[in-house]
DNA sequence: TCTGGGGTCCTAGGACCC
DNA sequence: TCTGGGGTCCTAGGACCC
Protein backbone atom coordinates (compact mmCIF):
# COMPACT_ATOMS: atom_id res chain seq x y z
CA UNK A 1 0.00 0.00 0.00
CA UNK A 2 2.87 2.25 0.15
CA UNK A 3 4.37 1.28 -3.10
CA UNK A 4 4.40 5.47 -3.38
CA UNK A 5 7.01 6.08 -1.21
CA UNK A 6 9.90 4.52 -1.71
CA UNK A 7 13.14 6.23 -1.02
CA UNK A 8 14.39 8.18 -3.83
CA UNK A 9 17.93 8.33 -4.46
CA UNK A 10 18.41 11.17 -7.13
CA UNK A 11 22.13 11.82 -8.78
CA UNK A 12 22.98 14.68 -6.39
CA UNK A 13 22.97 11.67 -3.79
CA UNK A 14 25.47 10.53 -4.97
CA UNK A 15 29.30 11.16 -4.91
CA UNK A 16 31.99 9.55 -7.13
CA UNK A 17 34.46 7.42 -5.25
CA UNK A 18 37.88 6.28 -6.46
CA UNK A 19 36.91 3.34 -8.71
CA UNK A 20 34.03 6.17 -10.47
CA UNK A 21 30.77 3.96 -9.78
CA UNK A 22 28.56 6.35 -7.63
CA UNK A 23 27.12 5.26 -4.73
CA UNK A 24 24.77 6.72 -2.37
CA UNK A 25 26.33 9.33 0.35
CA UNK A 26 27.25 7.96 3.84
CA UNK A 27 25.76 10.84 6.38
CA UNK A 28 26.33 10.08 10.21
CA UNK A 29 24.28 12.08 12.31
CA UNK A 30 25.55 11.74 16.44
CA UNK A 31 23.92 12.93 19.44
CA UNK A 32 24.86 13.06 22.88
CA UNK A 33 22.55 11.05 25.11
CA UNK A 34 21.31 13.85 27.54
CA UNK A 35 24.40 15.50 27.65
CA UNK A 36 24.52 17.85 30.17
CA UNK A 37 22.45 15.92 32.53
CA UNK A 38 25.45 13.00 32.00
CA UNK A 39 28.51 14.91 32.49
CA UNK A 40 27.00 16.19 35.64
CA UNK A 41 26.97 12.63 37.07
CA UNK A 42 30.54 12.03 35.74
CA UNK A 43 31.43 14.58 38.48
CA UNK A 44 28.25 13.42 40.82
CA UNK A 45 28.33 9.79 40.23
CA UNK A 46 26.63 8.94 43.72
CA UNK A 47 22.93 10.25 41.06
CA UNK A 48 22.83 7.73 39.20
CA UNK A 49 19.81 5.94 38.28
CA UNK A 50 17.95 9.28 39.81
CA UNK A 51 15.95 11.30 38.34
CA UNK A 52 17.83 14.35 37.56
CA UNK A 53 17.48 17.90 36.32
CA UNK A 54 19.55 20.71 34.95
CA UNK A 55 17.77 23.93 35.19
CA UNK A 56 18.44 27.49 36.50
CA UNK A 57 21.24 29.44 38.05
CA UNK A 58 23.81 28.70 40.58
CA UNK A 59 21.96 29.15 43.61
CA UNK A 60 20.86 25.58 43.12
CA UNK A 61 24.60 24.34 43.04
CA UNK A 62 25.26 21.27 45.62
CA UNK A 63 26.64 21.74 49.08
CA UNK A 64 29.74 20.09 50.64
CA UNK A 65 28.70 18.76 53.79
CA UNK A 66 31.24 18.40 56.77
CA UNK A 67 31.15 14.71 56.59
CA UNK A 68 32.36 15.04 52.98
CA UNK A 69 28.77 14.31 51.67
CA UNK A 70 26.93 16.62 49.26
CA UNK A 71 23.52 18.28 49.75
CA UNK A 72 21.80 18.48 46.37
CA UNK A 73 18.55 20.67 45.98
CA UNK A 74 15.26 18.95 44.92
CA UNK A 75 12.80 20.22 41.98
CA UNK A 76 10.26 21.12 44.78
CA UNK A 77 12.59 23.59 46.41
CA UNK A 78 13.04 25.79 43.52
CA UNK A 79 10.99 29.30 43.40
CA UNK A 80 11.29 31.39 40.34
CA UNK A 81 11.28 31.05 36.64
CA UNK A 82 12.85 28.92 34.21
CA UNK A 83 12.70 25.80 32.08
CA UNK A 84 14.26 22.60 32.45
CA UNK A 85 17.33 22.82 30.09
CA UNK A 86 17.98 18.39 30.31
CA UNK A 87 16.91 15.70 32.52
CA UNK A 88 17.93 12.47 32.61
CA UNK A 89 16.06 9.44 31.30
CA UNK A 90 14.98 8.39 34.70
CA UNK A 91 13.32 12.01 34.88
CA UNK A 92 11.93 11.80 31.70
CA UNK A 93 9.75 9.06 33.04
CA UNK A 94 8.29 11.00 34.97
CA UNK A 95 7.04 13.57 32.15
CA UNK A 96 9.92 15.84 32.74
CA UNK A 97 11.00 17.44 29.14
CA UNK A 98 13.39 19.65 28.00
CA UNK A 99 11.99 23.54 28.03
CA UNK A 100 8.99 22.53 30.29
CA UNK A 101 8.42 24.86 32.83
CA UNK A 102 10.43 24.37 36.08
CA UNK A 103 7.34 24.59 38.47
CA UNK A 104 5.19 22.21 36.36
CA UNK A 105 8.48 19.64 36.37
CA UNK A 106 8.51 20.67 40.00
CA UNK A 107 4.36 19.09 40.57
CA UNK A 108 5.47 16.40 38.16
CA UNK A 109 8.53 14.97 39.93
CA UNK A 110 9.35 16.88 42.98
CA UNK A 111 12.28 15.01 44.31
CA UNK A 112 14.01 15.05 41.54
CA UNK A 113 17.97 16.32 42.05
CA UNK A 114 18.23 19.78 40.35
CA UNK A 115 21.45 21.18 39.36
CA UNK A 116 22.59 24.45 37.77
CA UNK A 117 23.67 25.00 34.64
CA UNK A 118 27.29 24.91 33.68
CA UNK A 119 27.81 25.73 30.52
CA UNK A 120 32.07 25.91 30.49
CA UNK A 121 31.81 22.42 31.57
CA UNK A 122 29.62 21.10 28.66
CA UNK A 123 31.68 23.08 26.26
CA UNK A 124 34.70 22.00 27.26
CA UNK A 125 33.20 17.91 26.82
CA UNK A 126 31.89 18.83 23.58
CA UNK A 127 35.54 19.81 22.34
CA UNK A 128 36.68 16.58 23.41
CA UNK A 129 33.84 14.24 21.79
CA UNK A 130 34.16 16.49 18.72
CA UNK A 131 38.08 16.13 18.59
CA UNK A 132 37.48 12.14 19.01
CA UNK A 133 35.14 11.83 16.50
CA UNK A 134 37.88 14.37 14.08
CA UNK A 135 40.62 11.91 14.41
CA UNK A 136 38.80 8.84 12.73
CA UNK A 137 36.29 11.44 10.69
CA UNK A 138 37.32 14.99 9.60
CA UNK A 139 34.35 15.80 7.91
CA UNK A 140 31.98 16.96 10.78
CA UNK A 141 29.24 19.86 10.42
CA UNK A 142 28.81 21.68 13.69
CA UNK A 143 24.73 22.19 14.59
CA UNK A 144 25.44 22.63 18.60
CA UNK A 145 26.86 21.81 21.51
CA UNK A 146 25.85 18.33 21.87
CA UNK A 147 25.73 17.22 17.93
CA UNK A 148 27.40 16.76 14.54
CA UNK A 149 26.43 15.72 11.56
CA UNK A 150 29.59 13.28 9.50
CA UNK A 151 30.43 12.66 6.60
CA UNK A 152 31.13 9.39 5.71
CA UNK A 153 31.42 9.02 2.10
CA UNK A 154 34.77 9.17 1.32
CA UNK A 155 36.10 6.92 3.89
CA UNK A 156 36.88 3.46 2.99
CA UNK A 157 35.68 1.36 6.09
CA UNK A 158 32.68 0.16 6.16
CA UNK A 159 29.92 1.70 8.03
CA UNK A 160 29.19 -0.30 10.87
CA UNK A 161 33.43 -0.54 11.67
CA UNK A 162 32.80 2.89 11.08
CA UNK A 163 30.30 3.94 13.56
CA UNK A 164 31.64 1.68 16.23
CA UNK A 165 34.84 2.69 16.21
CA UNK A 166 33.40 6.57 16.47
CA UNK A 167 31.12 5.59 19.86
CA UNK A 168 33.88 4.09 20.98
CA UNK A 169 36.37 6.94 20.88
CA UNK A 170 33.62 9.32 22.30
CA UNK A 171 33.54 6.98 24.89
CA UNK A 172 37.29 7.02 25.55
CA UNK A 173 37.57 10.12 25.27
CA UNK A 174 34.68 11.87 27.55
CA UNK A 175 33.33 8.74 29.10
CA UNK A 176 29.88 9.51 27.47
CA UNK A 177 27.58 7.86 25.73
CA UNK A 178 26.01 9.04 21.96
CA UNK A 179 23.89 7.86 19.43
CA UNK A 180 24.66 7.87 15.92
CA UNK A 181 22.27 7.62 12.51
CA UNK A 182 23.39 7.10 9.49
CA UNK A 183 22.18 7.38 6.04
CA UNK A 184 22.07 9.05 2.60
CA UNK A 185 21.15 12.26 3.93
CA UNK A 186 21.49 14.88 6.94
CA UNK A 187 17.00 14.25 7.08
CA UNK A 188 16.97 10.83 7.58
CA UNK A 189 19.84 10.59 9.99
CA UNK A 190 18.60 13.13 12.31
CA UNK A 191 15.48 10.98 12.66
CA UNK A 192 17.31 7.95 13.38
CA UNK A 193 20.06 8.58 15.65
CA UNK A 194 16.87 9.55 17.70
CA UNK A 195 15.23 5.98 17.32
CA UNK A 196 17.65 4.13 19.74
CA UNK A 197 18.44 6.37 22.05
CA UNK A 198 20.48 5.95 24.59
CA UNK A 199 23.25 4.54 23.37
CA UNK A 200 21.98 3.78 20.13
CA UNK A 201 22.90 2.77 16.35
CA UNK A 202 20.82 2.79 13.50
CA UNK A 203 21.99 2.78 9.67
CA UNK A 204 19.07 3.07 7.79
CA UNK A 205 18.74 1.55 4.25
CA UNK A 206 15.49 2.44 1.82
CA UNK A 207 14.56 -0.93 2.92
CA UNK A 208 13.71 -0.16 6.02
CA UNK A 209 11.75 3.11 5.47
CA UNK A 210 8.26 1.99 6.02
CA UNK A 211 8.85 0.68 8.96
CA UNK A 212 11.23 2.72 10.66
CA UNK A 213 10.13 6.42 9.24
CA UNK A 214 6.85 6.02 7.91
CA UNK A 215 4.88 5.58 10.89
CA UNK A 216 6.79 8.48 12.83
CA UNK A 217 5.25 11.54 13.93
CA UNK A 218 5.41 14.52 10.98
CA UNK A 219 6.88 16.27 14.09
CA UNK A 220 10.02 13.91 14.01
CA UNK A 221 10.99 15.95 10.76
CA UNK A 222 13.98 18.12 11.55
CA UNK A 223 11.86 21.53 10.62
CA UNK A 224 8.53 20.97 11.47
CA UNK A 225 7.72 22.12 15.04
CA UNK A 226 4.84 23.20 17.20
CA UNK A 227 2.55 25.56 14.67
CA UNK A 228 3.71 23.82 11.10
CA UNK A 229 2.73 20.12 13.15
CA UNK A 230 -0.84 21.48 14.13
CA UNK A 231 -1.80 22.80 10.45
CA UNK A 232 -1.10 19.51 9.29
CA UNK A 233 -3.44 17.95 11.73
CA UNK A 234 -6.26 20.04 10.83
CA UNK A 235 -5.52 18.58 7.26
CA UNK A 236 -5.62 14.91 8.55
CA UNK A 237 -1.97 14.60 8.43
CA UNK A 238 -0.37 13.25 11.17
CA UNK A 239 2.27 10.98 10.31
CA UNK A 240 5.12 11.11 7.63
CA UNK A 241 3.41 8.14 5.89
CA UNK A 242 0.52 10.39 5.62
CA UNK A 243 2.30 13.62 4.70
CA UNK A 244 3.77 12.13 1.92
CA UNK A 245 0.50 11.11 0.77
CA UNK A 246 -0.85 14.79 0.49
CA UNK A 247 -0.87 16.31 -2.85
CA UNK A 248 1.75 18.82 -3.33
CA UNK A 249 -1.19 21.48 -4.48
CA UNK A 250 -2.90 20.77 -1.21
CA UNK A 251 0.22 21.77 0.39
CA UNK A 252 0.81 24.69 -1.40
CA UNK A 253 -2.30 26.11 -0.56
CA UNK A 254 -1.62 26.10 3.08
CA UNK A 255 2.19 26.94 3.12
CA UNK A 256 3.93 28.83 1.43
CA UNK A 257 5.29 27.80 -2.11
CA UNK A 258 8.84 26.84 -0.75
CA UNK A 259 7.91 25.18 2.47
CA UNK A 260 5.20 23.38 0.37
CA UNK A 261 7.84 22.07 -1.79
CA UNK A 262 10.24 21.32 1.34
CA UNK A 263 7.41 19.61 2.76
CA UNK A 264 6.55 17.37 -0.40
CA UNK A 265 10.42 16.19 -0.43
CA UNK A 266 11.10 15.86 2.93
CA UNK A 267 8.21 13.35 3.46
CA UNK A 268 10.06 11.50 0.66
CA UNK A 269 12.76 11.11 2.19
CA UNK A 270 14.37 13.62 -0.05
CA UNK A 271 17.21 16.14 1.63
CA UNK A 272 20.20 17.26 -1.12
CA UNK A 273 22.01 19.67 1.49
CA UNK A 274 25.85 18.95 2.32
CA UNK A 275 27.77 18.54 5.26
CA UNK A 276 28.88 22.02 5.89
CA UNK A 277 32.72 21.93 7.55
CA UNK A 278 33.50 25.33 8.12
CA UNK A 279 30.18 27.51 8.45
CA UNK A 280 30.76 31.45 9.53
CA UNK A 281 28.68 32.69 12.52
CA UNK A 282 25.68 34.87 11.42
CA UNK A 283 25.53 36.79 14.71
CA UNK A 284 26.13 37.02 18.18
CA UNK A 285 23.51 37.94 21.00
CA UNK A 286 23.18 38.50 25.12
CA UNK A 287 20.06 38.61 26.46
CA UNK A 288 18.60 37.85 30.21
CA UNK A 289 15.41 37.56 31.53
CA UNK A 290 14.98 38.73 35.02
CA UNK A 291 14.04 37.81 38.28
CA UNK A 292 11.06 39.94 38.13
CA UNK A 293 9.65 41.98 35.52
CA UNK A 294 10.82 45.55 35.48
CA UNK A 295 8.95 48.49 35.38
CA UNK A 296 10.35 51.14 32.59
CA UNK A 297 10.28 53.77 35.15
CA UNK A 298 10.61 53.06 38.63
CA UNK A 299 13.58 50.33 37.68
CA UNK A 300 15.34 52.38 35.14
CA UNK A 301 18.60 52.33 36.96
CA UNK A 302 18.75 48.72 37.02
CA UNK A 303 17.55 48.36 33.49
CA UNK A 304 20.19 50.81 31.93
CA UNK A 305 22.51 48.86 33.84
CA UNK A 306 21.50 45.51 32.67
CA UNK A 307 21.64 46.60 29.17
CA UNK A 308 24.91 48.08 29.24
CA UNK A 309 26.18 45.05 30.71
CA UNK A 310 24.81 43.15 27.63
CA UNK A 311 25.90 45.26 25.57
CA UNK A 312 29.64 44.86 26.72
CA UNK A 313 28.95 41.01 26.76
CA UNK A 314 28.26 41.41 23.13
CA UNK A 315 31.38 43.49 22.48
CA UNK A 316 33.22 40.77 24.25
CA UNK A 317 32.35 38.13 22.83
CA UNK A 318 33.02 39.52 19.33
CA UNK A 319 36.29 40.56 19.95
CA UNK A 320 37.02 37.18 21.35
CA UNK A 321 36.29 35.60 18.36
CA UNK A 322 37.72 38.41 16.15
CA UNK A 323 34.64 39.59 14.57
CA UNK A 324 33.20 42.56 13.76
CA UNK A 325 29.32 43.90 13.30
CA UNK A 326 27.25 46.11 11.32
CA UNK A 327 23.37 45.55 12.14
CA UNK A 328 23.07 46.10 16.28
CA UNK A 329 19.63 44.83 17.06
CA UNK A 330 17.55 44.85 20.70
CA UNK A 331 14.62 42.37 21.93
CA UNK A 332 12.18 43.01 24.56
CA UNK A 333 9.86 40.83 25.81
CA UNK A 334 6.93 42.36 28.02
CA UNK A 335 5.29 40.85 31.09
CA UNK A 336 2.33 39.55 28.73
CA UNK A 337 5.23 37.81 26.81
CA UNK A 338 4.32 40.04 23.85
CA UNK A 339 8.34 40.23 22.12
CA UNK A 340 9.42 43.59 19.97
CA UNK A 341 12.42 43.85 17.99
CA UNK A 342 14.47 46.93 16.88
CA UNK A 343 17.67 46.88 14.75
CA UNK A 344 19.99 50.07 13.46
CA UNK A 345 22.62 49.54 11.14
CA UNK A 346 25.57 51.42 11.39
CA UNK A 347 28.20 52.27 8.38
CA UNK A 348 30.99 50.93 9.47
CA UNK A 349 31.51 47.91 11.19
CA UNK A 350 32.46 47.57 14.65
CA UNK A 351 33.26 45.29 18.49
CA UNK A 352 33.30 48.56 19.97
CA UNK A 353 30.85 48.16 23.62
CA UNK A 354 30.29 52.11 23.47
CA UNK A 355 29.38 52.29 19.46
CA UNK A 356 27.11 49.07 20.12
CA UNK A 357 25.66 50.32 23.06
CA UNK A 358 24.80 53.89 21.12
CA UNK A 359 23.16 52.21 18.84
CA UNK A 360 21.54 50.14 21.01
CA UNK A 361 19.78 53.16 22.53
CA UNK A 362 19.04 54.84 19.26
CA UNK A 363 17.23 51.10 18.76
CA UNK A 364 15.10 51.30 22.32
CA UNK A 365 14.34 54.73 21.74
CA UNK A 366 11.80 53.69 18.98
CA UNK A 367 9.82 51.23 21.67
CA UNK A 368 7.11 52.54 23.01
CA UNK A 369 7.65 51.36 27.40
CA UNK A 370 3.93 50.67 28.21
CA UNK A 371 4.20 47.58 29.99
CA UNK A 372 6.94 45.58 32.31
CA UNK A 373 10.35 43.98 30.99
CA UNK A 374 10.55 40.64 31.42
CA UNK A 375 13.67 39.99 29.08
CA UNK A 376 15.97 42.57 27.71
CA UNK A 377 18.34 41.48 24.66
CA UNK A 378 21.29 42.86 22.51
CA UNK A 379 22.52 41.35 19.45
CA UNK A 380 25.05 42.24 16.48
CA UNK A 381 24.86 40.61 12.97
CA UNK A 382 26.03 41.48 9.56
CA UNK A 383 29.53 40.14 10.75
CA UNK A 384 32.57 39.97 9.27
CA UNK A 385 35.68 38.26 10.49
CA UNK A 386 38.17 40.74 11.50
CA UNK A 387 40.92 39.67 8.80
CA UNK A 388 38.33 40.13 6.04
CA UNK A 389 37.65 43.31 6.95
CA UNK A 390 41.30 44.33 6.71
CA UNK A 391 41.60 43.33 3.26
CA UNK A 392 38.11 44.58 2.56
CA UNK A 393 39.78 47.95 3.97
CA UNK A 394 42.77 47.44 1.82
CA UNK A 395 40.72 47.30 -0.91
CA UNK A 396 38.78 50.48 -0.13
CA UNK A 397 41.94 52.36 -0.07
CA UNK A 398 42.89 51.00 -3.75
CA UNK A 399 39.56 52.66 -4.61
CA UNK A 400 39.41 55.99 -2.89
CA UNK A 401 42.46 57.64 -4.48
CA UNK A 402 41.12 57.69 -7.72
CA UNK A 403 40.88 61.10 -8.08
CA UNK A 404 42.02 64.18 -10.28
C1' DT B 1 1.65 26.19 36.52
C1' DC B 2 3.51 29.88 32.55
C1' DT B 3 7.16 29.90 29.04
C1' DG B 4 15.86 30.26 29.23
C1' DG B 5 19.47 31.63 26.15
C1' DG B 6 21.95 31.04 22.04
C1' DG B 7 21.36 30.62 17.38
C1' DT B 8 19.55 30.06 11.90
C1' DC B 9 16.49 30.89 8.22
C1' DC B 10 12.40 32.80 5.96
C1' DT B 11 8.87 36.30 4.70
C1' DA B 12 7.26 40.66 3.56
C1' DG B 13 6.90 45.59 2.84
C1' DG B 14 9.14 49.85 1.78
C1' DA B 15 13.10 52.65 0.16
C1' DC B 16 16.01 53.41 -3.35
C1' DC B 17 18.40 52.78 -7.66
C1' DC B 18 18.77 51.73 -12.53
C1' DT C 1 -0.77 62.54 -15.71
C1' DC C 2 0.53 58.11 -15.29
C1' DT C 3 3.71 54.81 -14.43
C1' DG C 4 7.68 49.09 -15.98
C1' DG C 5 10.34 45.72 -13.68
C1' DG C 6 14.36 43.99 -11.37
C1' DG C 7 17.78 44.11 -7.68
C1' DT C 8 19.44 45.15 -3.14
C1' DC C 9 19.26 46.86 1.42
C1' DC C 10 16.83 47.75 5.67
C1' DT C 11 13.62 46.60 9.19
C1' DA C 12 10.19 43.67 11.95
C1' DG C 13 8.38 39.52 13.06
C1' DG C 14 8.02 34.60 13.42
C1' DA C 15 9.08 29.52 13.12
C1' DC C 16 12.24 26.44 14.44
C1' DC C 17 16.41 24.12 16.53
C1' DC C 18 19.47 22.69 20.55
Amino acid sequence: MYHNLAIVLTSRQFVKVQNNNPSPRRIAHLDMDAFYASVELLRYPELRGLPVVIAGRDEHAPVSQPDGSRRFYRLSEYVGRGVITTATYEARAKGVLSAMGVMKAARLAPDAILLPVDFPRYRHYSKLFKAAVASIAPQIEDTGIDEIYIDLSLLPDDTLMLAQRIKQAVRDATGLTCSIGISPNKLLSKICSDLEKPDGLTILTPGDIPSLIWPLSVQKINGVGPKAAQKLATLGIHTIAELSRADLSLLHDHFGNSYATWLYEVARGIDHRPVVVDAEPKSFSRETTFERDLHPQHDRVYLTEAFTSLCQQVAEDLSSKAYVGRTISIKLRFEDFRTVTRDFSLAEHTADAAVIRQAAGECLRRVPLKKRIRLLGVKVSALCALHQLHALGAYRQQEIPFTF
